[in-house]
RNA sequence: GGGAUCUUAGCUCAGCUGGGAGAGCAUCUGCCUUACAAGCAGGGGGUCACAGGUUCGAGCCCUGUAGGUCCCACCA
């Protein structure tokens, strides 16, 4: 047929050639039909700024093996596709692009520079796709969708107002996370703490004495490790059953610098055993002096403008950022003999996630969402099992989560988003919600101006209504009755709190149901040496190039193989070069195939005719298959793939293609040989089903040049477990054979014995039992049994000048001489097998002889156990007679 | 401070409810045998971190110890 094929297996061509006939035949494209079960995945959607990456390649090839294998099971499987705007990432991006030019948002306007945005959406959005396609992906891209498109942007207004009447999304005044650098508000997921080396500042200020005056002679001592925030000062604290300050209980103490006289409150807060028992309270600048300053009804002083310098109320140190006025501060406490002592002091620095700048808490008037009701059914969800987490620990990272649920601060400063649907009235300030925008005059002052709010949301609120928005909500579309709740969510560990929590949280809240039925976590993809690939370090690896060189199907096999849902795994070339030798294994099989086939028509034989050994492959292909569906249901993606590669390789290359070779070269019975074509031909094609989800590209292209009746393996039936195609008999004879070649192949020898002196070969194993002489040149097997029911008899033997050859069962199998071994070594190995099935026997006899396990196993597991023991004694016998013998020689 | 997780062959890791220690790579030996040298046939190499406990039986369950990784919280 195909004789001029390539030894080698080259992806080059092929991969793109098959993507597109997959494209062209709608396969990835599903529609709601009643009549199947669908099966649905929505893709975590990537950020438009984003380059294909390992992460992303690892999350879409696990997507892809389950879509691919649903598919073909029959289900109406959709994998739905888009991107996300990545407000903070995508602005950042932008900025830094228009600083080349010289350029500021300030400088384009809102408008202008939402269009330039618009315009780089267009540009990068579709980068990211098209490398998806690169491996492989089958995502209905007929569907794609993008977080800021209309359906997105209707879901997230409607949910803002939604949650607005009901009095879930409020605005307040709080304290929040500010980056001065990316100047917006950030929420606390977003905070990274990071160790920093800094310094602990012991500072003292005056206390007031009863005239009024600062006492020259009093003072509150306390440490800091942020000095300059003493401009915001508007209490010092002590707690209240602290003896050494009781006698100052509801004094004052001067603020140095500023001249302010401020309280001494008293507040449980305050932790004794720490430093001097003393903290000076910044309410505006502190997250826990906030709440301090709440309960004392303390003025907030904000002493910061937005870019972290400080402002008009840090007085003469108006204008500096703020780790210069730190450096003044300090140094003029200094002069004033206020600055006590300066101490070294690691200690944990809440960065921002996205630049590293160091958060400045702040206090801002924002937009929160209520969480501690809305959390509840989240909860509930995976307590009850409605929800399953894989792996299983993952539940205890997300109850750690909702357990110390915050309110959630969704506006953002940021101008690349979902703007909040508020509108102020110009006259008095107060605002209105409206999907709409408004209509009419301000119900408060009957003013008709009014101005939307200028913040747009976090990215993670639209993330959080992907389920469904993409789906048509809010409008009550087919596809939702249809395809909603969606079935499993496969995503990273590090996203659980961003986006896991947050859509199962707004499922329940908007759809009444939960977004997914099971979430399958996976790790991160280190570098071989275990580091996290990062551009600052360029340790990234480029998953295009490596597609490029070894072919997606090889990076795809490399990626889900080795290691365990939820576990990081570190990227190995050689492994991708064992993924691709995988390949070409296949590819070297079916071309074996092919060119057997060629100018041949194959039939299904009869069952008669089918030889022992094409009933064992196929037997084994069989409870394969079962194997295999078992383990892709439990999403034990990386252990059936292994299975697949182990039968296809062990199993079927190294065994059953050697076996079946006599019968295609050395005989010309041809009921015999179709029979042989046939089992090649059945079990190749059904061996890749079973591997297209893992390899589809390789997989497609063998199964379209070895048959014709199919378009396309993908969406061909995935095998099925049949009671027909089970041989349990030919099964175990043909493991006899096996266990007697592998006997044979080590068989035991002195090489200097003469070819006419008599020497005894005998092989002992679990399975067989192997006698044979080394007489006048030839070696003779006298038998070849099995307990005491299964005979197979060899062929033939012969004798050339290097090896010896047997054919048993129609396989012939040469033995070099240079493998014979010598008759030393034959009486250790027996003498450790003796040893061995001591071991065993006295495990046997162990679990037999125990009352517990008698009555508690199931029988078969009992009488399991008790064949090996008959068979271990036999061994043992053997074994014995045989050493017997040996010595005698 | 709280929690999770890991410690298995030289390296990187599998090992599903306790019942005869595995893979890839590396290494050694012999082979270009007519599908495949990106291959074939074999070999060596592990008191499954340590110490106890439960059990007839523990890599797996319990307790403790040591070391590593990660997450959360965060004391000014």
């Amino acid at each position: 047929m195909n004789k001029e094929l390539a030894k080698t297996y080259d992806p080059k061509g092929i991969e793109d050639k098959l993507y597109q006939k997959w494209l062209e035949k709608k396969y990835f494209h599903a529609e709601v039909d009643r009549s199947k079960k669908p099966f649905t995945i929505v893709m975590p959607p990537p950020n438009i700024t984003g380059q294909l990456h390992m992460g992303h390649a690892l999350d879409n090839t696990m997507q892809d093996i389950l879509i691919r294998f649903k598919r073909m099971q029959g289900y109406n499987a959709l994998w739905q596709p888009g991107t996300d705007h990545a407000s903070i990432a995508t602005e950042v991006k932008i900025i830094e692009a228009m600083r080349k030019e010289g350029l500021s948002k300030e400088d384009l306007g809102r408008d202008g520079f939402l269009e330039r945005a618009w315009e780089w959406k267009k540009e990068y959005g579709g980068r990211i796709i098209s490398q998806l396609k690169k491996l492989g992906s089958s995502c209905d891209w007929d569907r794609e969708r993008f977080t800021m498109d209309e359906g997105c942007n209707k879901a997230v207004t409607e949910v803002f107002c939604k949650m607005h009447e009901k009095g879930w999304i409020y605005k307040g005044s709080r304290i929040i996370n500010w980056c001065p650098v990316c100047n917006t508000s950030i929420s606390d997921a977003e905070v990274e703490y990071q160790e920093q080396a800094g310094h602990f500042w012991h500072i003292k200020y005056p206390v007031m004495d009863d005239n009024g005056e600062p006492s020259k002679t009093e003072f509150l001592t306390f440490a800091t490790t942020r000095p300059e925030t003493m401009l915001g000062d508007t209490a010092v604290a002590v707690h209240p059953d602290d003896e050494r300050y009781k006698h100052l209980h509801g004094k004052k103490v001067m603020l140095p610098l500023i001249n302010r006289e401020i309280p001494i409150v008293v507040d449980s807060y305050v932790d004794m055993e720490f430093g001097t028992g003393v903290v000076k309270i910044t309410p505006a600048h502190d997250p826990n002096d906030f709440e301090v300053g709440k309960r004392h009804n303390l003025p907030e002083i904000n002493i910061m403008n937005d870019d972290a310098t400080i402002n008009a109320n840090g007085g003469k140190f108006e204008g500096l950022d703020r780790y210069e006025a730190r450096k003044q501060i300090v140094a003029e406490l200094d002069e004033m003999g206020l600055l006590v002592k300066v101490e070294d002091y690691t200690h944990n620095v809440g960065t921002h996630d996205r630049c590293k700048t160091t958060i400045e808490p702040m206090i801002k008037k924002q937009w929160f969402v209520k969480m501690d009701e809305l959390i509840k059914p989240a909860v509930e969800a995976v307590k009850t099992g409605d929800i399953q987490l894989i792996p299983e620990r993952m539940e205890k990272t997300y109850y750690n989560w909702t357990d110390n649920i915050r309110d959630w601060c969704i506006s953002r400063q940021l101008w690349w988003g979902h703007r909040i649907p508020a509108y102020y009235c110009d006259k008095c300030g107060e605002y209105i919600v409206s999907a709409e925008g408004v209509t009419g005059p301000c119900p408060h002052c009957g003013c008709e101006n009014f101005t939307q709010d200028p913040d747009t949301l976090d990215t993670w609120f639209s993330s959080a209504l992907w389920p469904f928005s993409t789906l048509g909500w809010p409008e009550k579309t087919e596809d939702l009755d249809y395809f909603y709740p969606t079935d499993v969510l496969v995503t990273g560990y590090d996203i659980i709190f961003f986006w896991v929590i947050r859509m199962i949280f707004s499922g329940f809240e908007q759809m009444k149901e939960k977004p997914f039925k099971t979430v399958l976590f996976h790790g991160l993809v280190r570098d071989s040496q275990g580091r996290k690939m990062s551009k600052s370090l360029g340790n990234g690896i480029d998953p295009l190039e490596i597609i490029d060189q070894y072919g997606a199907d090889a990076l795809r096999l490399t990626l889900i193989t080795g290691n365990a849902p939820g576990n990081d795994m570190r990227f190995y070339y050689e492994r991708v070069e064992n993924s691709r030798n995988f390949a070409n294994k296949v590819w070297n099989a079916s071309r074996f195939i092919m060119m057997n086939m060629a100018g041949k028509t194959v039939t299904t034989p009869a069952m008669e005719e089918l030889a022992p050994v094409d009933k064992w492959i196929l037997s084994k292909l069989n409870s394969l298959t079962k194997e295999v569906t078992d383990n892709m249901e439990n999403f034990e993606l990386g252990i059936a793939v292994q299975k697949v590669y182990d039968f296809i390789w062990d199993e079927f290359c190294d065994w059953y293609i050697e076996m079946v070779k006599p019968r295609l070269y050395a005989t010309d019975d041809a009921a015999s040989q179709n029979a042989a074509l046939y089992t090649l031909k059945t079990v190749l094609l059904d061996a890749l089903k079973l591997l297209h989800p893992y390899m589809p590209f390789i997989t497609e292209e063998i199964f379209c040049t070895l048959q014709s009746e199919e378009e396309s393996i993908m969406i061909s039936k995935w095998p099925e477990f049949a009671e027909e195609r089970n041989f349990p008999k030919e099964e175990q004879d043909i493991e006899i054979i096996k266990e007697a070649v592998r006997g044979i192949r080590n068989v035991r020898t002195e090489m200097n014995v003469p070819p006419s002196k008599k020497a005894l070969v005998y092989v002992v194993s679990d399975k067989a039992e192997l006698r044979s002489t080394f007489e006048e040149g030839k070696l003779f097997f006298a038998s070849l049994a099995y307990a005491s029911e299964v005979q197979v008899q060899c062929d033939k033997t012969g004798i050339a000048d290097d090896a010896v050859s047997v054919v048993i069962a129609n396989a012939t199998i040469y033995i070099p001489f240079a493998e014979l071994v010598d008759i030393k070594q034959e009486i250790e190995r027996l003498q450790k097998e003796e040893k061995r099935l001591e071991g065993e026997l006295k495990r046997v006899a162990g679990m037999l002889g125990n009352e517990k396990f008698i009555s508690k196993a199931p029988a078969a597991k009992i009488q399991e156990e008790k064949d090996k023991q008959a068979k271990y004694m036999q061994m043992m016998e053997q074994v014995k007679e045989r050493l017997a013998q040996l010595s005698n020689m």
